[in-house]
Order: structure tokens, then C-alpha cells, then sequence
DNA sequence: CTGTTAGCGCCTTCAC
DNA sequence: GTGAAGGCGCTAACAG
């Protein structure tokens, strides 16, 4: 069946350590050996075993993009657009292809609204598929299999993680800065919500907030919360109406608007703006909302945040803050190379800006003039 | 650093044969001595090496998605919708989460038009980056890395493929059922083009035909482009105005549109319908139409094939196929495990059904009855 | 139940 | 310029 280093070095009378020469291209050996091993090697369709050379060479060439993902199993918005995981691996893949290293990716999908199973204790039935055991062991498992790993969405900085970094080189993709050993890089999610609240506040005067939230495992949901309370807190007349916790998928935007419109006794009730902490929910609460009778954004303004394409195919567009996911994508994969080619490098954190754009969900018209919110 | 078996057996006190079998989860392990081992192994953060593993048991619980894409670097339409590729690994991903093998991918990405670049005779410099190597040899070491391989889009069932497919579990996704070795997946191509045929020549009257074709290497453009033929041979009336090779890429609808006008001396002269044979093309060529002026679909019918979801949300929407490609997907990897658990199974090949999806670009008119063109 | 012992296929000094 | 030989870390018989 497949061929091995033996093979052709027996076929070409010459000895293996010749043969895996020739294969790196390496000096040391005479243009007519090369040549009959090169013949040798093309006639037995000879490729060498990664596994073999990983083994021996200690390394893998291959990077692992693991995320944990919220998005209902079917029939869902999250099916339609193209979402973070998928635009942060264009990013990844973009910067690999060139190397010709491939990705190693592996993503938890968890049921919205629903948290990640996991076990009391992993440890019987190890024969079990994967997604029974627990999550850590699952990025172990990932990172023994790669040179360094990209992890996205929704993990928080535990000791366990840290512990992981400390092993294989990592690089947190919109992930808070909490642990010292890996790379980070994100999202400027203060200045994006600081400018959306601006907006909102001196462009619409409005002054009654909802805010929907996302998991609060996700450090890139906790930064936007916390810049949201704070962006509010500049504003003495603004306030909290309320808020709702959400899983980032489209049917969180639902749900949290059947919360609001039941908070609202009358219609004239509502909050001005109803703030999602990313563009998904936003999304399925336009749905929600429109469905319910309520127009937007005359009734209500409603606000996303990543800047999802669909977003701005919407009725009304939607006014969001966009997130430079392909970059993230992109710096992140940098960063780990350059890791995994020095380990010792210092720690670094990397914050990539963010843009308000506004289009009509907030209550703009498509004519207004400079839509500037920024501070 | 990394700790190994040896570590964990010296200091638990006993075999690294007794340490792998409590790894696994095996049977003949006495409690106390399993109880100790895990302790050791937790306190050690002991995980296996999954290069080690690979090798000593010979498989490497991973499956490969390779693909050719052509799509425009940047500022395209192909950045935006959820394409093909990640519709199918939506799909891959599904089936193989469970089992907690993750996938490796890597995809080649050409610029719209052009060809896959090749060398004459790759083997001098093999210290270069692979994507200056050939294309075959890109796939021989995917294929080194992963225990089957998933290939999509724009491979032609060559002598070389075919040998690689007998060296490795190879399923092709979309691929033309060439190969004795490899199983095949593939939408049904031929039913899909008749429907649409059908309808745009039963339902509008539409006789005079232009059709933009795909890359001549991609087996899904070649049967679409014979299902067409085939389709307007059964309608005496219809002919063929013109047609256009195209590259699946958006820029490629775009520039068919321009050998269209140029064709037409006048207006009046425009062919009645621009059949593309994938989305991608006819969201450029709607693009390119309505920046000349001509009107879609009163000037001039357009049709896709895939249904994206971006087609549904042009002005006019998009009239195209369905290819299911999430299924395809799915049974795709499907095959591969079953071929992976059994490689002497006979030759397997799956078409799955299309649909014709009838929106506006076709002349139809959203409150049109049923849009029913199946034959 | 547990330990011993060969490899798995390749890389890499170290001699020649 | 070329060869010999010892691992890399784990698994899987085969003995006890």
C-alpha cells in the first residue's frame, strides 16, 4: 500500500537518510543520486507519513481554530448569513494558505439559549464520543494535535486555559486578556459601544435603554455590557429599562423581545432602543418585533454589533458596529506563527478598531447627512 | 515540557502498557491502580501525543476537505454570501462533531479567471512554499495528514487522482463519478437545469437562450452545461444566442454581461434569458445589467444555480436550483467513515435531488401561482 | 490483572 | 557525499 522511506531507498540502492535528503532538498548529495531517488520517489508515489514526521521532527505544521458556537440546529438566521466562526477561518485560512499549512477545526455547537453539557466527571467510558466529555478535554485533545491553537468565542480565562496555554502556544480570538501566557487579539468592543450610545443619545435623543446581552461566559459579551453601562452613565438623563440574557443567536433576539413587549404594558411604553450585544440577536428581534406589530425604529430603535452582511439587507438595515472579523482572523494566525517560531515572546494584546455604521434600524433615513457618532 | 506515557508510568509505579489501558478506558485494570494512575495523570496534565498515536496505531482520526475556489480576493460578492465550500463544511462539520474528530482543511483559492497556476515539473526548490508546488502535490500531503479526504469543486477525475485514491479513502464532493476508487456525491445537475429550462421556456415563452458556462475543469460545470444542451434540444423553438466561460466567480458574471451587450447591437436585440450556471455568476451579471441600464428581468431573464442564500435577497431575487449543500456535505462524510471503517466497499455514488426555486429574475411575479416547472 | 517487547516511519547526529 | 543507528511517544501482541 503506501510507500515508505525503505521502500525507495531500497529500490534506489541508497540509504534512507539519502532518500530523506533528497525529499528536503537538502545539499549534501550528488545530482545523479538525487535524481535516480527523485525517480524512484515518483514512480512508487512515494509521500512521507506526517505522523511519522511529526513524531520525529517534533513539530506538525498545522494550526487548530476551535469555538464554541450558539446557533439553533435549524431553520434559523445563523444558517443564512455568514457568520463570525466563518469569516474569522477566511482570515486564518488566508494567512496559512501561503505556508501551505492547513487548519485543524473543530467547533462545539451548543443549543441556544442552552449551556455546554458536561460531565460530573470525565473519565468512564472513555470510548464515548467526543462531545460527551468535557470541554477542556476537547482543546486538549485539539491542541495535542497541532502546533498552536486559535481559539474563538465564548472561553473565559480558567486556570484550566491557562494551563493549556502554558503547553502549546494560543492565541485568544475576542477573548478578554486574562491569561499571561496567551496572545489576544479583539476587538475594540468599548470604543464600538461607546460610539453606538453616543449616536443614539445625541443623534435620536433617546434616553430609554434595553439592553440584550450576550452569554456570560463570552468575554467579548461582558466588555460590551460593561462599556454599555458604562456609555450610559455619561448620560444622566439615559437609562436602564431593562435587559435580557441572551446566547448570541437569533433566537435570544427573539425571546428578549417577548420579554420587552411584556415589560411594556401599552405599546407607548417601549424603551427607545433595544441594544443587542451582536448583530445575530438584533437580528431575530427586528423578526420578533416585526411579526408583533411593532415598527422599527419608529416604535423602537434596535442596534446590532459585528456587522454581519445580512445585517444591512434587512428591513430597516441595520445600524451596527462592525467588527473586523476577517483581521481578526488574520492577526490572530500571525501572532500564534510567530509564537510557535519563538515561544518566549512576551505576551501581546491586540485590539483592533472598530466602526459605527449607521444605516436605518436606529432611526436614520439613508439620506442623512455624515452619520458621524464617534467621540 | 510535555509529558510522555513513561512519565506517568514511572511515577505511578507501573507500565506504560497499564497507563495506556487506563487511557483507553480498558477493561483489565484494577480500580486501585486505575484510581492511581488517573491521579498521576492529572497531576501531571499528561496528554497523549496524537503524532505517537497516529503512528503506532495507524490511523489518525482526521478527515481532510480540500477545494479549488474562485473567487476575487477582495471587494467581491464571493466575500459576502455563504458560499459553497462553507455550506459543505457546515455540513462535514456536522456529522463529524459527534464523533469528536475535527476536520482538516485547506482550500486553494484562484483569482477569477485565471487558471490554477501550475509548474511544468515541480521538484527543484521543495523548500519552497507549497502553493508554488503543484497541485497534486498539495493533495498527496493532505492526504499523508488525515485518514480520508474530501475533495470539492473543480477537480477532474485524473489518472493522478485516481491514484491517490487508491492509496487514501477519497470522497468527491460534487465531482463527476469518473473514478473506479472514489465515492461521489453530487446534487443532480441534469433535473436541475431541465426544471429551469422547462419553466423559462413553458411559463415565459422564453426561446432565445445565452448561457454563461463554469470553469471547464469543474465536472458540475460540464454536466450543467450538457443537461442545457440537452434541455433546449427538446424545444425546437429555443435556440442558443451565445454563451460565455465563465470561472463560478462573480467577476466572470459580470464580464459574460459585457459580451452580451456587445453581441446585441441594440437593446432590443438582448437574448431572453442569461442562464448561469452557478449564483455567484448571475449576482454579477444582475449587478453588471442594472449598471448598464438594462432591466431584469423585463429586458432579460437571469438564473443561478445553487440557490445562495444572498440570491434570495437581490432586487429582483434570484430564480435558481436548489443543490442542497449542507447535505452534501453530510452524506459526503458519511460515505468517507464508512469507506474509513471499510475500505474494500464497491465504488458508491449519491445524487441528491435539486430543486427549482422560482423568485423574480425569471419574469415570475411574487404572487404567481405555483411555480411548478418540474417536469 | 500487569509487564515486556517490538515495532510504527522518519529524522538526525555521528562516523566514514 | 553517504551510511549506520538511536530515538520520537505510543500501541499491541504476547507472556506471565
Amino acid at each position: 500500500m503506501s510507500r515508505t522511506l525503505y521502500d525507495v531507498a531500497r529500490e534506489a540502492g541508497v540509504s534512507t537518510a539519502t532518500v530523506s535528503r533528497v525529499v528536503h532538498g537538502q545539499d549534501r548529495v550528488s545530482p545523479a543520486t538525487r535524481q535516480r531517488v527523485l525517480e524512484v520517489i515518483e514512480a512508487l508515489g512515494y509521500v512521507p507519513d506526517s505522523a511519522a514526521q511529526s513524531m520525529a521532527r517534533r513539530r506538525k505544521e498545522v494550526v487548530g481554530l476551535v469555538a464554541i458556537e450558539a446557533r439553533s440546529p435549524d431553520t434559523e438566521v445563523e444558517q443564512e448569513g455568514l457568520l463570525f466562526i466563518e469569516e474569522v477561518l477566511r482570515g486564518v485560512e488566508s494567512v496559512l494558505s501561503p505556508l501551505g499549512w492547513p487548519v485543524l477545526i473543530s467547533v462545539r455547537r451548543t443549543v441556544d439559549g442552552g449551556a455546554v453539557p458536561r460531565q460530573s466527571d470525565g473519565q468512564s467510558h472513555q470510548r464515548q464520543p467526543d462531545n460527551q466529555g468535557d470541554l477542556y478535554q476537547w482543546l486538549r485533545r485539539m491542541a495535542a494535535k497541532v502546533d498552536g491553537l486559535l481559539i474563538a468565542e465564548g472561553f473565559e480565562p480558567t486556570g484550566r486555559l491557562a494551563e493549556l496555554a502554558a503547553r502549546v502556544p494560543v492565541v485568544l480570538i475576542a477573548g478578554s486578556p486574562g491569561l499571561p501566557q496567551a496572545d489576544v487579539v479583539a476587538a475594540d468592543n468599548r470604543a464600538g459601544v461607546g460610539d453606538l450610545i453616543s449616536h443614539l443619545v445625541e443623534r435620536h435623543g433617546l434616553t430609554s435603554f434595553w439592553y440584550v446581552d450576550g452569554p456570560p461566559e463570552a468575554p467579548d459579551a461582558r466588555e460590551r455590557r460593561a462599556a454599555f453601562d458604562e456609555a450610559l452613565a455619561r448620560y444622566p438623563g439615559a437609562r436602564l429599562a431593562g435587559c435580557s440574557e441572551g446566547r448570541f443567536a437569533a433566537l435570544s433576539g427573539q425571546a428578549a423581545v417577548r420579554e420587552v413587549l411584556a415589560a411594556a404594558g401599552r405599546p407607548g411604553d417601549l424603551p427607545g432602543a433595544l441594544v443587542c450585544a451582536n448583530d445575530q440577536m438584533a437580528i431575530g428581534a427586528i423578526r420578533e418585533l416585526r411579526s408583533a406589530g411593532v415598527r422599527v425604529p419608529a416604535d423602537i430603535a434596535v442596534t446590532g454589533f459585528d456587522d454581519v452582511y445580512l445585517g444591512a439587507l434587512l428591513t430597516p438595515p441595520l445600524t451596527t458596529v462592525h467588527q473586523p472579523m476577517r483581521r481578526l482572523g488574520e492577526r490572530a494566525t500571525s501572532l500564534l506563527l510567530e509564537r510557535i517560531a519563538e515561544p518566549g515572546l512576551p505576551r501581546r494584546v491586540e485590539r483592533l478598531p472598530t466602526r459605527l455604521v449607521v444605516r436605518e434600524s436606529c432611526g436614520c433615513h439613508p439620506g442623512d447627512a455624515s452619520p458621524d457618532g464617534s467621540r
